[in-house]
DNA sequence: GTCTATACACCGATAGAC
DNA sequence: GTCTATCGGTGTATAGAC
């Protein structure tokens, strides 16, 4: 792919921000040259961001970029070597900062311990993309044009971890016999033999029972984040928060209310 | 807004089709020109939504079309003040047409009668979804540039249909006492109270318990059939659709069971 | 590493002839 | 109603000087 691979996420941003002064790299035994092209390569992301932020992910531009950092485009390109190595960069820390979000969510005890932590996770999962909408929309909005993904695709480590997180939070204390017996419509043998088929250390783990509740469950946190990030709940005011807290207590509530509970021991 | 806004729903497209003879506008009694015009705009509309189709809905230029239908750019404005008022009429149309499908599905008699309602319904959002996947982007993907929808949104009225639609699948047989004892978590005073007072002959006819179901089920709905059109559970293979219906129907049943069978008759 | 200059495409919109 | 011509802007990308 590209060499700035392996400088991208080198001090690990704190948050997202738009007026940001260039990150003193840590310490490190890295030569001059190396630090300062991440120092650079960060400004460039960083004023990417904050370009996207103002107008929209479809806005994306190198002209753009170079105007709000003063330089001129072929600058930029000494460090992208176009623009969608640039798209590609960007993706990326958006997917991981999303799931950092998540992951935060999930280790912060929280207020009330009979919360699920499948709905702190969500919560958390929606309070990044209500945070930061163009870049989730960046991730999850309409194919940008012209853009090329390279594969394997960029955000695939990241999937990973999220899918990891929420698999664990909705499935924690279950055995793989008692999901297996989850009380769902019976899944046709080619569907059980595909999910079977999955990455063994991801979904593949689960039965497919549990794999289609956690689908399920994701479209579901999803869909309602989707809907209020794109602007088409509007009507509910200030009360998005409240509504999608319901909607992951209830959904948690329904899909454990679906796996039996654990029988005699059968050694 | 437009003087199209009469005519751009006149013959009742059968269906998208990027290849389409002109349509032959039904003997009316509307002046020559009139008829003329309609065909013309059809037409226009025709070749913008192919062009979305192969491009995608960022890639709508009236150059484009004008291209497509080997007139110049003049012409287009002819029909269409502006570009925005372009859009404005597709996405009006497609949203329409998505309502249509839903409706369609929900008239269809089932091969299976214990499918619930709802689950038809929103199988008919879906599968138009996927039929048409660059227009559900147009409608629900990241808000196209530069465009600014008129006021009252466009689309309202359609909105208002859909809403009904699933609405009423979804709650009938079920009286506002029952709906109104729905097992879900408390709902605040100020979220209660909002609800009460959306449009009467919308959800604000609805306990806000049932309106809190309701749009936790759109999202629910909309969220699979959302990461299906924008490529991100390809891993399901083609085994989306199964996966679709079992979260539907199960959670239909989850809603369901949150409602209280109807009590003893209080007169 | 950064610059100027440039090539070549695209876009929305307008003026005015026919 | 449709055309040519044009304005003023957007974009990605490359060549070559410094």
């Amino acid at each position: 792919m590209l060499d700035f691979s392996n400088t991208v996420q080198v001090p690990e941003q704190p948050s997202y921000g738009c007026l940001m002064p260039p990150p003193e790299a840590a310490a490190t035994s890295a030569p001059l040259r190396r630090r300062r092209r991440a120092v650079a390569v960060q400004e460039i992301l960083s004023a990417a961001e904050c370009h996207i932020a103002e107008h929209g992910p479809h806005a994306l531009s190198l002209r753009a970029i170079a105007r709000s950092l003063e330089m001129t485009v072929q600058a930029l390109y000494h460090y992208f070597p176009s623009r969608d190595d640039l798209v590609t960069a960007l993706v990326t820390k958006a997917y991981d900062d999303l799931v950092n979000a998540v992951q935060e969510a999930v280790d912060t005890p929280p207020d009330d311990t009979a919360v699920p932590r499948f709905a702190l996770a969500a919560e958390g999962y929606r309070g990044w993309a209500v945070a930061n909408p163009e870049r989730f929309q960046l991730i999850y909005g309409t194919p940008l044009r012209h853009y090329r993904a390279p594969t394997p695709g960029p955000t695939t480590r990241a999937v990973r971890r999220m899918s990891a997180i929420f698999h664990r939070e909705l499935f924690d204390g279950f055995t793989a016999a008692q999901l297996d017996a989850a009380n769902i419509p019976v899944l046709s043998p080619p569907l059980r033999e595909h999910f079977e088929h999955l990455p063994r250390n991801g979904l593949g783990a689960l039965p497919p029972a549990a794999t289609a509740l956690l689908l399920s469950a994701w479209g579901h946190m999803h869909g309602l984040v989707t809907l209020e990030v794109f602007g088409h709940t509007t009507f509910i005011g200030p009360h998005q928060a409240e509504i999608f807290h319901m909607a992951m207590c209830t959904m948690v509530e329904d899909i454990h209310r679906r796996i039996p509970a654990a029988g005699p021991a059968t050694p």
